[in-house]
DNA sequence: AACTATTTATAAGA
DNA sequence: TTCTTATAAATAGTT
């Protein structure tokens, strides 16, 4: 529309895509909110991004907006035939969504390397390219998580490194206390050398504590 | 907005706020379907004019914006509506595409290399494994197309090249021809030797088989 | 996020 | 209502 005259078609580029996506609903609900003050019209848009985000205005309230709506639908189909209508405009809508899951479904059934024998060699170029990006993305995410991974890992390491350390430190004051605690006992019960099987205790104590 | 600049606020004069009405509605609706087609994203818009008369454009289908926005289920709306029973087995259907044609579009996109952040490594490491995949077997396909029109152009070529070789031969057999009449000329304007014209017919015989 | 060359939307008038 | 047209607004591509 503007540097130069875009197809109402959707958009290839990923990023590009996202701007226009804001830009435009920008533009859409202001221009909503216009009608509404002009007009003294009662407005309500709802609008989900292609990642199912939902951005939605009303000029009153969004509840009160749909139920009108649902009063209206149901005196229509009232009026109307009661059934037939309301019905063409459900099978329709099926139709629709029947075209889009089979445009879809051709769509993924080529990314998957099948059914090229329709596409021209310029087509087989486009999608290999697109290919080509989609595996450099995908590769890139993975190596990220690879990394994320490897650096919790490197950091529980060095955490569990100093919890040891303060382990041993712990095991060896306790030992210490415990020589020190015999020797009290050998001396307050006047027992000779009752030599300490201290070692051993660590030994325990470590296997327990760094299970 | 164009002959002048105007404040949004309500339109005072009645007839002007219905054309106002009217025009920025349908201008309205069209950017809904635009920013919809373009960016792949799903629209419901609703309008009551200020005498009740209701206007409304969805992408897809309204009830299924609405129900979506309420994460409201369809068996509870069909509840509060009790109509035919055609309307409900449409629905489920409906239901049922809408949630495949999810499916496919959130697998496509994944495919493209976006909306990764909810993929687990191992997800990552399939969907690399099948981008390869794809990606070999699409190059492959290219490059079969690229080499099958090499392969005609090769056979093209020979055939030109066989082409070339008989018009060089045919023009000179007429080459040859035309000095001999010229000497034949010369001989017969002086009376002399009457040559068999032989050659000649075997000549416009080649002409007529390789034209 | 800002800019700007264009396209698009539209207010006023017929 | 519809068409026209001068002008305001929106926006595609670019930085």
């Amino acid at each position: 529309m503007t540097r130069k005259k875009i197809q109402i078609k959707k958009i290839d580029n990923i990023s590009s895509r996202q701007v226009t996506f804001s830009k435009r609903r920008k533009g859409l609900f202001k221009k909503a909110q216009e009608l509404s003050t002009l007009c003294d019209a009662d407005v309500a848009l709802m609008v989900f991004s292609a990642t199912n985000k939902l951005f939605e205005y009303a000029s009153s309230s969004m509840q009160q907006v749909i139920e009108r709506r649902n009063g209206c639908s149901e005196n229509h189909r009232l009026m109307d035939h009661p059934s037939a209508d309301q019905f063409q405009v459900e099978s329709e809508s099926s139709n629709t969504l029947r075209k889009k899951l089979e445009d879809k479904s051709r769509e993924l059934r080529q990314m998957n390397g099948e059914d090229l024998q329709e596409l021209t060699v310029q087509e087989l170029q486009k999608l290999e390219t697109l290919l080509r990006r989609s595996l450099s993305s995908v590769s890139k995410k993975k190596d990220e998580m690879f990394m994320q991974g490897i650096n919790t890992l490197k950091r529980k390491k060095v955490e569990l490194i100093q919890e040891n350390q303060r382990l041993k430190n712990v095991i060896r004051d306790l030992i210490i206390r415990q020589r020190q605690q015999s020797l009290e006992s050998v001396i307050s019960s006047s027992s000779y050398f009752l030599e300490d099987d201290g070692s051993d205790t660590s030994l325990k104590l470590g296997l327990t504590l760094h299970n």
